[in-house]
DNA sequence: GCCTATTTCATACTTTAGTATGAGCACTCT
DNA sequence: AGAGTGCTCATACTAAAGTATGAAATAGGC
């Protein structure tokens, strides 16, 4: 019930604004009406007042919505989860290039910003294990770095 | 000129509506005042009117900016395609992180896989400059190598 | 004008990356 | 059993990356 109220917070608002301009217009109408001729330009002002006060309603009401749809975006711009069609292409891509299983793990952690030595002491290999793993997926990828195998790899939706 | 008018129809068109209400509301205006108590009720009346009139007139100029928005997002999922939203989030990632111009064009050539060499020659610098550049990039990046440099760029959202 | 940040370059050095080559082991397929 | 493949490791070497330090020119702000 509370969350009903604050929800609708600017209804209640404009509401409770319409009754108070109703109730000066009420004790200014006499005033008015003495003029005869000014009925039309108080009838006029009452109908721009309330359709600004209409136009202020619906931009109120509309503009929190566009943030919501825009955090929406963000999440599924940045999140990108793996789907399990992405994980058969990739599947798909590694077989037609040729990749070994450990090729692929090495290239895994290569993306991820990890150094030969750091790939060597997450998988329990040598250093030179590592080494040989990156030559040959180098030739595999027909690349000459591995930054240019980790950009190669994530056009060819080898990687996330 | 005709421009103009296309662009403001929604408002000429309320504009003549307006118009036509006044008409309309002052033929029948004798008859309501017949009705003296009647007379709140008839301001009520145009009051409601024209706040629906406005809130009308808002949401029609709103929503087709809602709709563009909308457009431009499923660029951003499915195309992957650079918005301006996307160009300013990178901006102030810049500026957070305080990387000056030249750092951020070496980062990006950093993350199409090119060599410090090929960077040089690409930019027209030499070596030692890039080398200056890349070794700035990762104290402000906060990591060791291009490669985890390029990895976390992306994940902050520098990169595309 | 002075100060600061940026950009540029150089030189010397250390570390990491990458290549080439060879070799041993396990597994599979024929 | 032999051939092929994948995985492992080593050594020696070259190339590239990265660090440290200094320096000079330029542009913008106070």
């Amino acid at each position: 019930m509370l969350r009903f109220l604050q929800k609708y917070k600017q209804v209640f608002l404009y509401a409770a604004s319409l009754v108070a301009l109703l109730l000066l217009l009420q004790v200014l109408q006499y005033k008015f009406l003495l003029l005869s001729h000014s009925f039309e330009i108080y009838i006029l002002c009452i109908a721009i007042l309330f359709t600004c006060l209409g136009i202020w309603l619906a931009l109120k009401l509309v503009k929190p919505k566009k943030e919501i749809e825009t955090i929406v975006v963000e999440k599924t711009v940045y999140q990108q989860e793996l789907t399990e069609a992405d994980k058969e292409a990739m599947e798909r891509e590694r077989q037609k290039l040729g990749l070994s299983n450990r090729e692929t793990e090495v290239l895994q952690l290569m993306a991820e910003g990890l150094s030969n030595q750091e790939i060597a002491e997450r998988l329990f290999l040598s250093l030179a294990t590592i080494k040989t793993h990156s030559s040959n997926l180098f030739l595999k990828l027909d690349v000459k770095r591995r930054t240019q195998a980790v950009e190669k790899a994530r056009q060819l939706g080898l990687i996330a």
